[in-house]
DNA sequence: TGGTTGTGGTTCGTACTGCGAACCAGTACG
DNA sequence: CGTACTGGTTCGCAGTACGAACCACAACCA
């Protein structure tokens, strides 16, 4: 297989895993990104709209659902009256955690064909590419799951 | 940057070429993809919805909306008269053409940093991740992009 | 030959995604 | 103060995706 068809493929493999277990907490991927992302700490529409790459429409539109949804919640920033913090409801932290960790776990079994060796030459090499490029930090590093403790 | 960590963020990095080699093409990354799936010969819908992973339902407004932008088009099946083949049309072939060529280049280019050696490893044990699970075949690989000329 | 069952596709209603344009309110700068 | 900029929201639009219901034909069997 091409490296190209190679790269495709996977992509879309981890996107449907990822997905799928979105789904299974009755969350769409887009949801469970915001959750992953509000886990290290909460942030303004303006922030959220960079590390998500999407439009300010946009971003409101998913923050309006999942506040709906119970998920999250917007608090006034003392600092600016025009600004809003996203942050994680009780409940929103909790399916968050739970969340993250059952997809990390997924993704973690599709390797499963790899020797420990290969998975850390793969794991070098795609974190290569992803450093050599702007991608949004959409997915925190299992060892930097909770930051701060 | 731990291998789940990499697995994800180069999917959506993967993804986000790929969407923006479509948007430049007038294209949604969907429609992309099934004029790319209808490179290679016309197909039933129902050949469709497991090659694209989508519902029926799903499926007959994706070719619904590509048909009316004049790229693919509805035969009936010779041997079913219930069924429909999903064929190019020839302006739908020369854009598949384009932008399966233009994806291809622009996805080629992440890997960049990698000699060819780590490019080729790469391609392998990406390769054997998708093969070991079942990924729908959303993009033919390269060498295989036009058979039968 | 005729009825039942299965299959290929479509239609309909619903929810979500994502964008740009227009807009409002509050901040920052002059 | 007034003007410009910025943070967010609203609105309208197009696309994505699903399940349930449905229709028409095919396939099978009695």
């Amino acid at each position: 297989m091409g490296l190209v068809a190679a790269l495709v493929r996977s992509s879309f493999l981890v996107h449907a895993v990822y997905a799928q277990a979105a789904r299974d907490d009755g969350l769409t991927p887009q949801q469970g990104q915001l959750l992953c992302v509000l886990m290290a700490q909460p942030y303004g529409m303006g922030e959220l709209c960079s590390m998500l790459g999407l439009a300010k429409s946009s971003l409101t539109g998913l923050v309006d659902r999942t506040e709906n949804n119970g998920l999250v919640r917007r608090e006034p920033d003392p600092r600016d009256s025009r600004a809003v913090r996203v942050a994680l409801t009780p409940r929103g932290a909790r399916l968050a955690d739970r969340f993250y960790t059952e997809a990390c776990r997924r993704i973690e079994e599709l390797p499963a064909g790899l020797d420990p060796a290969e998975r850390d030459t793969l794991a070098g090499l795609l974190g290569r590419i992803v450093l050599d490029h702007k991608v949004p930090a959409v997915f925190a590093e299992p060892d930097q799951a909770s930051p701060g403790g």
